[in-house]
DNA sequence: ACCTGAACACCGTTCAAGT
DNA sequence: ACCTGAACACCGTTCAAGT
């Protein structure tokens, strides 16, 4: 068992960090316990509450982690292809294969309520809005005449659906099976968006 | 305090129901508990177990009961006005209207997570079935020469799109705050990707 | 100063025992 | 036959007490 003082702050903070976020990658979010938690970093429970404010605490700093990872990866395939659609295309696959790769992690990020009384802070908001402007980004050389506010509202709609597609498949509601009918769905509902959005005919 | 045979087990069972769906009205998924429904029924927490197998059982039986509200509503606003557009942006209406008027019930049936032995029985899963395939039913008059497998497909992925709006707005994960917002969203994809879906150019 | 460990107020689920 | 209520194995969170 560990002593007081084997461990900084800093080092605990880690060690719970990581800990909790190997028992979600196994066992799922639902798995998820301070009890858990504690006994695998060899304290006590007690202890969790020295250095995270409660669960809500913990499990946001990892999900601000998985949303890390999840932005390197979507900022890694950059743009360099030249051709925005074939862009758009290749963050939907990223964020289906993210997804798929670690469902347990990614799952946690969108399915976890947050009590009602704790505010989300700003930083951890930034994390959601920072994917949100990447879509804008691939989208503005295909919006050349339209104002930001409708290339912002496009963003939304366009990766919201991508985002709908990926949890109803991860909860196996969509009736499909395996990750490759997923990214089938994903690039037709990115490819049939952005001919809309391109062709020069009214919405109305 | 209830006495015996005072209930049949059909008379049970609905109050059981009544209760939890109140409850989860109320205070949200999460704040639904055994011991919570069985005070509301004036039974001891044990009774449940003589009606419902657990908490998942009876979860999954309110779930359906959304379910057939949620079918209701949309079978409501049948196909009349001949437009097929229109129909399935009247769905999409529909679709974000019953989510944004009962959030924790409509919540409750995409974000519980039944446990991994429980095997969601086929009569339920024909429930989530049936949503799709009334977009399925919708897209076919701006199909005329695909196969059906094609329509199934661009159901699931429209569909999909429109569950994620859905979703990631109720969650606060979108920026945007009102109903009328996340009206404009799923307008603005199902219009678009129909504009897509019925364009006669290659996608690639 | 740092951490413990016991306490409090909850959970889901089971099942012998009571009427 | 029907329901109870106590038990079991868990929870999150707090905080006086120990070293």
């Amino acid at each position: 068992m560990a002593r007081r003082s084997d461990h900084s702050r800093e080092e605990l903070r880690e060690m719970t960090l990581t800990a909790a976020e190997n028992i979600v990658v196994e066992q799922g979010y639902e798995g998820l316990s301070a009890r858990k938690v504690a006994t695998a970093i060899g304290y006590t429970v007690g202890t969790l509450y020295l250095v995270f404010e409660n669960l809500d605490d913990l499990i946001l700093h990892i999900n601000a982690r998985t949303l890390d990872r999840l932005h390197a990866r979507m900022t890694e395939s950059q743009a360099n292809s030249g051709d925005a659609v074939d862009y758009l295309l290749q963050l939907g696959e990223i964020y289906i294969r993210f997804a798929n790769d670690d469902p347990h992690r990614w799952a946690m990020v969108f399915e976890h309520r947050f009590s009602e009384d704790r505010v989300v802070p700003a930083w951890y908001q930034e994390k959601i809005a920072r994917m949100f402007a990447m879509v804008e980004v691939g989208l503005e050389p295909l919006a050349k005449n339209r104002p930001q506010q409708e290339v912002t509202q496009a963003a939304r709609a366009l990766w919201g659906g991508v985002h709908g597609i990926c949890i109803l498949a991860l909860t196996d509601n969509l009736g499909i099976v395996g990750v490759d009918s997923v990214q089938d769905l994903t690039q037709s509902l990115i490819s049939n968006y952005l001919k809309g959005f391109t062709s020069h005919s009214s919405v109305q």
